[in-house]
DNA sequence: TTGTATGCGTTATCAT
DNA sequence: ATGATAACGCATACAA
């Protein structure tokens, strides 16, 4: 037997009416006889007939589906961001479709096609962190697609934004280690390309400002996001370590560089927090279980995910275009564990 | 501006041709003269015309693109098992739409309705562990739908289906604390309904009846993976620790498992491996980082994904029905630590 | 209350 | 070499 599913066509053929009349039965349009109703109805659960979404897109030029354009799933922040979206998203009844970039640039610009072709009616994302040129994202913009940034965001274009504060969380990560006594704070930041990496730069050399100690450039480190990211903070902490005075803690500014520091340093049998103090951003959830328990800045993922969402869809569903966007800016928490 | 993607027609107008010519210039067809598809072509690329997917998905009865629906998407094991998902799917020119149940049987159900709807042209599925009732799937495989379960598969349902070595994994990490000099050790196992957790109890089963030592029922624990899971996890150690003998080593049977089962050991003050020994199976890329350094079973999830979404392309592409349905058995990977 | 015709964007078939 | 038309599945304006 082959895959044939039924359409309107076939209950119309099968109970003798017209196409229109079962299609308005099936939308229990008040201008059909509830006999005729019914019938439909019937037959129509009898063979579980269930209408094509992609002839529905096409007639009503929208798919009741939003885009997720994010570097990785395999990163708790973005799958936890992805569970707040979808969430938000189910309830509206709307489709999330998911796509990586694996922080490349090429693949951001692809999707960001393929999405944009009409199969999706908006789009949720968080910049690739090799991307430089927005010539993509800013054409898509300027042709009236709903966007929205979150996270990695793009200053530029005029749209809603949700992010953290990302100034204050490594402000407050940082000011957590000058409190307990460290004087030599290094950071290792993402690339200077994203402003995340800038801002978290940024509010650390805020709160270090404050020991009117200015730090010299050698404190920091910026790194890419590839797959050799370890072997640049390999490198990158060895040249700290090079330093006199030698640092004695590193902020790490986001979750894959404050798990590949604790790597390095394992690797490099330097003890945390006797050797080097650790504070960074993390959001996974086995961080109770690393040693030692790190004190870490978390981020609202969800939360951000859901508040993007809700941002997206009214942009989604609003006629006319939008004069005030939006710029909003949720708290970071910075959960502090015994030992650092 | 209102948000207007060009069409086919918008350039046969502006061109003074047909749609039909454009349609045949696009697709660079060999009865066009070559003046017209260059003009055509050109003008296509300055107004940035892109074909719609959605009219292409209607004609061709297939939207060139895969469901996916695991449990959980902030799971390292799915999220690497979707990367080898995407890889497959982005070479053969498929999109990839990715679902989470949440471990729900309605969400598996109400997903699976949506999806199957003919907006994806096949199906990847690691059923629910709450799913009991598999009428959903069952009536979708006999109409004809291309599926492929993997990892957690349905045995009843005649299709392809991938997944490791469960038993032989288990068999595997049991051997090994066999071999440590553990005597008395228990297992912390997922839902019975799942096959893979059977499946692991079994090769856990036959590493002890080597030991000539029939482990009692109380050494067997199941738990659910609900937001409770960590509550199930801690009553069974407390029932565990009560025993006598007391159980010097816990496998445990998922990667869930595994860290909920550290989380309750270190709440509880129990050392590992001094107390209680823990071997269990993960995919977590921060094992290495946890304290102490576990001996963990992993699964080749990149490459389930991979082989699971190979097969279901070639059910999806192969007009005839199949006969001999593939049933892939992938090897664990035991990965030793010095310390347990 | 029900039926007919049209269109969404595209391609295939059948003209010319 | 190019154009007209039908069809994919559905909803709706317009007839009856």
């Amino acid at each position: 037997m082959k895959f044939e599913a039924a359409t309107i066509k076939d209950i119309a053929i099968a109970l003798g009416l017209s196409t229109s009349t079962v299609s308005r039965a099936l939308r229990d349009s008040h201008e059909i006889s509830s006999a005729t109703k019914q019938l439909v109805l019937e037959y129509a659960t009898r063979i579980n007939y269930h209408p094509n979404p992609i002839a529905l897109s096409l007639k009503e030029k929208r798919s009741r589906s939003i885009g997720v354009i994010v570097a990785e799933i395999a990163n708790s922040f973005f799958s936890q961001a992805i569970n707040g979206i979808e969430s938000v998203a189910k309830d509206t009844g709307y489709n999330v479709i998911i796509s990586q970039t694996h922080e490349s640039y090429e693949r951001e610009v692809m999707t960001l096609q393929y999405l944009a072709s009409r199969s999706v009616d908006g789009l949720l994302i968080s910049v690739s962190s090799s991307t430089q040129n927005m010539d993509h994202l800013k054409a898509l913009h300027d042709r009236g697609f709903p966007i929205v940034f979150f996270d990695r965001i793009v200053e530029d274009i005029k749209t809603h934004k949700v992010m953290v504060d990302n100034f204050r969380g490594a402000y407050d990560a940082t000011l957590h280690l000058i409190n307990k006594g460290y004087k030599h704070i290094a950071v290792l930041a993402g690339p200077e390309t994203l402003s995340i990496s800038r801002e978290r730069v940024a509010g650390y050399m805020e709160a270090l400002a404050q020991t009117r100690v200015k730090p010299g450039k050698a404190l920091i480190k910026y790194s890419r996001y590839s797959g050799l990211q370890l072997e640049e903070v390999e490198q990158a902490v060895s040249q700290l370590l090079k330093l006199r005075p030698r640092p004695d803690a590193i902020f790490t500014a986001s979750d894959k560089l404050t798990t590949n520091c604790m790597r390095v340093l394992k690797s490099k049998g330097i003890r945390i927090p006797e050797d080097i103090a650790l504070v960074g951003f993390s959001n996974s959830d086995l961080i109770e279980l690393l040693h030692p328990p790190l004190t870490v800045v978390r981020q609202p993922a969800f939360e951000m995910g859901e508040l993007a969402t809700s941002l997206l869809l009214q942009l989604i569903e609003s006629k006319r275009p939008v004069k005030e966007f939006e710029r909003k800016i949720l708290a970071t928490n910075l959960i502090v564990q015994a030992s650092t």
